[in-house]
RNA sequence: CGGGAUGUGGCGCAGUCCGGUUAGCGUACACGGCUGGGGGCCGUGUGGUCGCAGGUUCAAAUCCUGUCAUCCCGACCA
C-alpha cells in the first residue's frame, strides 16, 4: 500500500483492490471491468441507497423493476438514443450451449439463434417508454413518477475502478408528465436531491448546472447536472437529471387525452446516480491512511478496541464498556466492539484507519484505571482521553462535528481550487498547473468547445445555475458571451 | 481501433539482456513460543507445470515464432 495515494487516479485503484472494492475479473474471458464489491463497501452502497429513496419518496416517487433484457428494435426507436449507446452494447444472440462434438467442452448451440438480439440495458429509457404507452391513457394517469434500483451495462472502451466499470449499480428514475414545465420542475427538483445528498450525507460538495448540448445526454433536451471536484484536481460528474422533453413520448407515441380531449404527447424527464458516487466519496475525502467516512454513510460509526493480556482483561473491559455501548446504540449510532483475540491493537488501529470509520476508542487498564476512554477521529487523526461518563454525549457531538468538518475542508478545497480566467494562454497554463475548475468565458458554440477540448483535454463541465453571471469575451474566439462557464479535466 | 508496457506460489515483485544447481525475495497462510496503548518478534512449515502453443538446444522462466490476456495513454463515457 503506497503512500500519496491522494494524488493520483491508479493509487486510488490501487487500493480500492486492498480494501474495500476489487475489480475481479473473470480469467481470460475478456471481461474486464466488472467489479466485485465486497460487503464492506456493499454496506456504504446501501446506504447511499437508503438515503436517496428515502428522499424520492418523500417526494411522491415509487420503485418498480423493469427487465434487464430490451429486444434491439426497441433502442432504435429515438434516434439521437441509439447513437450514444450503440457503440457500447452488450448483445445476446443465443439462448442455449451444448456439449461440443468433440467433447471438449461447451459450445453456443447455433440452432439457438434468437430472432431479434436482446440489450442487456446501458440505460431503460426504451423499455421503460414502450411500458408507459400501455399504462398512460388519460392526464388522470399523470404525473407517473417512478424509480428503478437496478444494474446495467456499457461495454466501454477503457474501465475504471467506480466510475467507469463495466457493470454498474445505480438508480434510474423515469417520469411522465402533462405539461413542459411540469417536467422542467421535476428535473430540478431530482437535481436539488442529488446535491443535497451529496452534500448533506456524502459531504461531497457539488455545483449545480447544465450541460453543454455536446455532452448533453442521448435523447435529452436539457441535462442538469452536479459536479464534485476530485483531490487530484479533476473533475466529477455526480449525477444527472434529464428534460427529455417530448422526445421519448414521440418515439414510443406515448399520448394522453387531456381535460379538454385532446390526444397529446406527454413530457418526460430520466435520473441517475451509479455506484459512481462511491468513487466520489473515496476521492473526495480519503487520505494516505485509507477512506476517511462522513459518519452519515459510515457502516459502522463508533468501533472499539479493547487493549487486554488474557481474558480476564478482556471481560473486566467487557462489563465496563457495555452501557456505553449501550447509550450509543439507543441513540441510533451503529457500534462494533472489535474483541477479536486474532489481532492486536495496532492492526485493528491501522485497519479500522484504512476503513474510514469514523470513531475509534481504545479501552485498556489504564482506562480502567482512570475511568477513561481514548477517543480517536479518523479526520483529523486526534487523539484525546475522556472521562467514560461523558462519552455518550462526547461521541454524538463528534459525529455531527466530523460529519460538518469533512464536508468544510473539502468545500474550501474546492473553493480555492476554482479559477477564473480571461486568456486561452491563462486557461492552458492553469489547467496544466493547477488543475481544477476553470471559470471562463464561451461563445456558446459547439466549434470553440470541441477545440479547446482537443487542443487541452478540458471539457465544460457546466454551465452553473448560479453564480459566474456577467459578460465579457470568449476566451478562444472573442465573441461575446453573457457569462462564465465551468471547464475542467474529467474522469 | 491507434501508441506503450506487462504476464513467475493468494497478493506484490526479482531473475530474462548474457540459457546451466533443487526458481528466489517480501507479504499472506498454518503450527509453536514470547508478546499485547499504532500494522510485533523468533522458530518451523504449506504453497509455483514461470500466461498458452510450437520451435532452437545436451539443457529454456531466460533465445525465436505465434497466440491469448491484462494494464497504462488516446478516441468514448455515469
Amino acid at each position: 500500500m503506497g503512500k500519496n495515494l491522494t494524488k493520483r487516479s491508479e493509487d486510488y485503484s490501487k487500493w480500492y483492490n486492498e480494501l474495500v472494492i476489487k475489480a475481479d475479473l473473470a480469467e481470460n474471458s475478456g471481461v474486464r471491468g466488472c467489479m466485485v464489491i465486497k460487503p464492506y463497501g456493499f454496506a456504504i452502497w446501501e446506504k447511499i441507497q437508503a438515503g436517496l429513496d428515502k428522499m424520492f419518496k418523500d417526494t411522491g416517487h415509487e420503485n418498480a423493476y423493469f427487465p434487464l433484457f430490451i429486444p434491439k428494435s426497441y433502442l432504435s426507436k429515438e434516434a439521437s438514443h441509439v447513437e450514444g449507446f450503440a457503440k457500447e452494447c452488450a448483445v445476446v444472440t443465443h439462448y442455449r450451449l451444448k456439449n461440443s462434438e468433440d467433447g471438449t467442452g461447451i459450445v453456443v448451440d447455433e440452432d439457438a439463434k434468437l430472432e431479434e438480439e436482446l440489450i442487456v440495458r446501458p440505460t431503460s429509457e426504451t423499455i421503460i417508454w414502450d411500458t408507459y404507452r400501455k399504462w398512460i391513457q388519460s392526464y388522470r394517469d399523470l404525473p407517473l413518477l417512478i424509480n428503478q434500483w437496478a444494474n446495467v451495462v456499457r461495454w466501454e472502451m477503457r474501465t475504471r475502478l467506480f466510475l467507469r466499470t463495466t457493470e454498474f449499480l445505480w438508480q434510474e428514475g423515469h417520469t411522465a408528465h402533462a405539461t413542459r414545465q411540469e417536467a422542467v420542475d421535476e428535473a430540478e427538483l431530482i437535481l436539488n436531491i442529488y446535491a443535497d445528498f451529496a452534500e448533506g450525507h456524502m459531504a461531497v460538495p457539488v455545483i449545480k448546472g447544465v450541460k453543454s448540448e455536446s455532452e448533453r445526454f442521448a435523447g435529452a433536451e436539457n441535462t442538469y447536472c452536479i459536479e464534485a471536484l476530485m483531490q487530484d484536481g479533476k473533475a466529477l460528474q455526480a449525477g444527472t437529471s434529464h428534460f427529455l422533453a417530448q422526445n421519448f413520448a414521440k418515439a414510443f407515441d406515448v399520448k394522453f387525452a387531456t381535460k379538454e380531449g385532446k390526444q397529446e404527447y406527454v413530457w418526460a424527464t430520466s435520473w441517475g446516480v451509479s455506484t459512481r458516487l462511491m468513487g466520489a466519496l473515496i476521492m473526495t475525502h480519503s487520505d494516505d491512511n485509507g477512506l476517511v467516512l462522513p459518519p452519515k454513510l459510515a457502516p459502522i460509526q463508533v468501533v472499539i478496541v479493547p487493549i487486554y493480556k488474557g481474558m480476564d482483561q478482556l471481560d473486566a473491559i467487557s462489563d465496563k464498556i457495555q452501557p456505553l455501548i449501550d447509550e450509543l446504540k439507543a441513540k441510533d449510532i451503529s457500534v462494533k466492539f472489535d474483541k477479536r483475540d486474532t489481532h492486536k491493537p495496532g492492526f485493528k488501529f491501522n485497519e479500522y484507519e484504512l476503513k474510514g470509520v469514523p470513531v475509534r476508542i481504545a479501552i485498556g487498564q489504564r482506562d480502567l484505571e482512570q475511568g477513561t476512554l481514548e477517543i480517536a477521529r479518523r479526520d483529523t487523526l486526534e487523539k484525546t482521553s475522556i472521562d467514560m461518563d461523558k462519552a455518550g454525549d462526547h461521541i454524538t457531538k463528534l459525529l455531527e462535528e466530523i460529519q460538518e468538518s469533512i464536508y468544510k475542508k473539502a468545500e474550501t478545497f474546492r473553493d480555492q481550487n476554482i479559477r477564473s480566467v480571461d486568456s486561452y494562454e491563462e486557461f492552458k497554463e492553469v489547467l496544466e498547473e493547477q488543475g481544477g475548475f476553470i471559470a471562463a468565458h464561451w461563445d456558446g458554440t459547439a466549434e470553440t468547445e470541441a477545440q479547446i477540448k482537443k487542443e487541452t483535454m478540458a471539457t465544460i463541465r457546466c454551465i452553473p445555475l448560479s453564480g459566474y453571471e456577467g459578460s465579457g469575451s470568449c476566451m478562444v474566439s472573442g465573441k461575446p458571451s453573457e457569462r462564465r462557464v465551468l471547464f475542467a479535466k474529467a474522469y
